[in-house]
DNA sequence: TAGATTGTTAATCGATTAACAATC
DNA sequence: TAGATTGTTAATCGATTAACAATC
């Protein structure tokens, strides 16, 4: 708060600060007041300098050499940073199977973010409540936005359809907007967009797998 | 194929491959039999240094200077390496929310991947059909991926418990995890850990919203 | 005081971008 | 041939890691 910070911190600081929330919540539960880089670092398997420049990133105070950083102090500037305390309403288009899927989540408001109301083209989907919340014709989707000042989109929609909907929710309004679709959306330079492209992820995960695998096959072929 | 490669792909270039298969079969749609790496760097919006050079990663051949490279070859070559061929047996621990939708979402196969079954401690949960998958008791995961011979893990349980679900999958044979729980993992460096973190997407779209957003205030701040 | 931990300044590393000769 | 596009080698950039003086 007393910092103007904010605009300084990196993405990869952003993304390691649900990790920090967790062991530092913890500390808390366990009554300790202070918690330290190197103590936070060997719980994630993190270096601790990168640890310290995190926190440093996000801390509005300095820690205390010897001792670490203020454990509740530290929550509350996380939890500054994060958002998590005005939670932001959210729309959802295209209710397939990861778009339901998401509807019905609830560990989004865990981090700022609630979705209100989902919308699609099909009309087996239209009026229909998913996760307990009503999806509507798409038709209505700027009318909506600009109604209730929404802010974040979500797309899950097929990536022909994508560029559409994001044309779509910006020309509504929308400041931010998280793509599920695997394509990269164009949108005006003011407007975020995260993609989050789970593809990517499984694709790691498979490589690795097979180079695992291969090795594991050299290892058996060895001992014949 | 002809190449040794796969081993040298950064997780960088695999996190791209997505979307350059989706612009390439897109090529291959329209008739072309040569795309070129500036043409796909227009599309995506990349570099096109950086499309060339992830092209040079995965393909088997070389680009043909004035032409480009050919659809069908890249396609294949694209499609080898991420393995889209051999769909690979997945388990999901967690039915909660998330791992609910996740059993319910059928975009894996895209990528070679399948959830076969899914495992809970919840009595609710388990005996039922999620997305088609079967949910079982925790107490028969060890077997079932012993005797299915399954190498991924999706874990989708609560931070508390993950760890523990990490180490039995392992010991049951799992060589690759995707986890969605909000902490880190260990486990021998033979396993390949991908963690799925939605909360940090999340972070980085609400930190980019608010600092345009304060932009807008200040602009309107101005005007008055 | 001594030692652990801090913040800061410098070195390393990997990925991206630039420059340019090779070639169809 | 001329020009577009390639592959390669070098420069830049940002993030991570190391080194070290400051301090409770």
């Amino acid at each position: 708060m007393s910092k103007p910070a904010v605009s300084g911190i990196s993405d990869q600081t952003l993304s390691r600060l649900p990790y920090y929330l967790r062991i530092i919540d913890e500390a808390k539960q366990a009554g300790k007041e202070y918690i330290s880089a190197p103590a936070i670092a060997a719980e994630l398997k993190l270096h601790e300098i990168q640890v310290r420049k995190d926190l440093a990133a996000v801390f509005s105070e300095n820690g205390i050499p010897k001792k670490g950083f203020s454990v509740n102090k530290l929550l509350a500037d996380i939890k500054d940073v994060m958002g998590t305390d005005k939670i932001k309403k959210a729309v959802l288009v295209g209710a397939g199977s990861l778009g339901s899927a998401l509807l019905s989540y609830e560990g989004f408001s865990e981090y700022g973010m609630q979705i209100v109301a989902g919308f699609d083209r099909s009309k087996k989907k239209i009026g229909k409540t998913i996760g307990g919340k009503p999806i509507s014709s798409i038709e209505f989707l700027s009318e909506f936005c600009r109604q209730h000042q929404i802010k974040i989109g979500i797309i899950t929609v097929p990536a022909d359809s994508a560029q559409e909907i994001c044309d779509l929710l910006v020309s509504a309004g929308v400041l931010g907007i998280l793509n599920f679709a695997p394509l990269r959306l164009t949108a005006p330079e003011q407007i975020s967009i995260q993609n989050v492209n789970m593809a990517a992820s499984l694709l790691m995960l498979s490589q690795h797998l097979r180079q695992q695998l291969e090795a594991q096959e050299l290892e058996t072929e060895k001992k014949l």
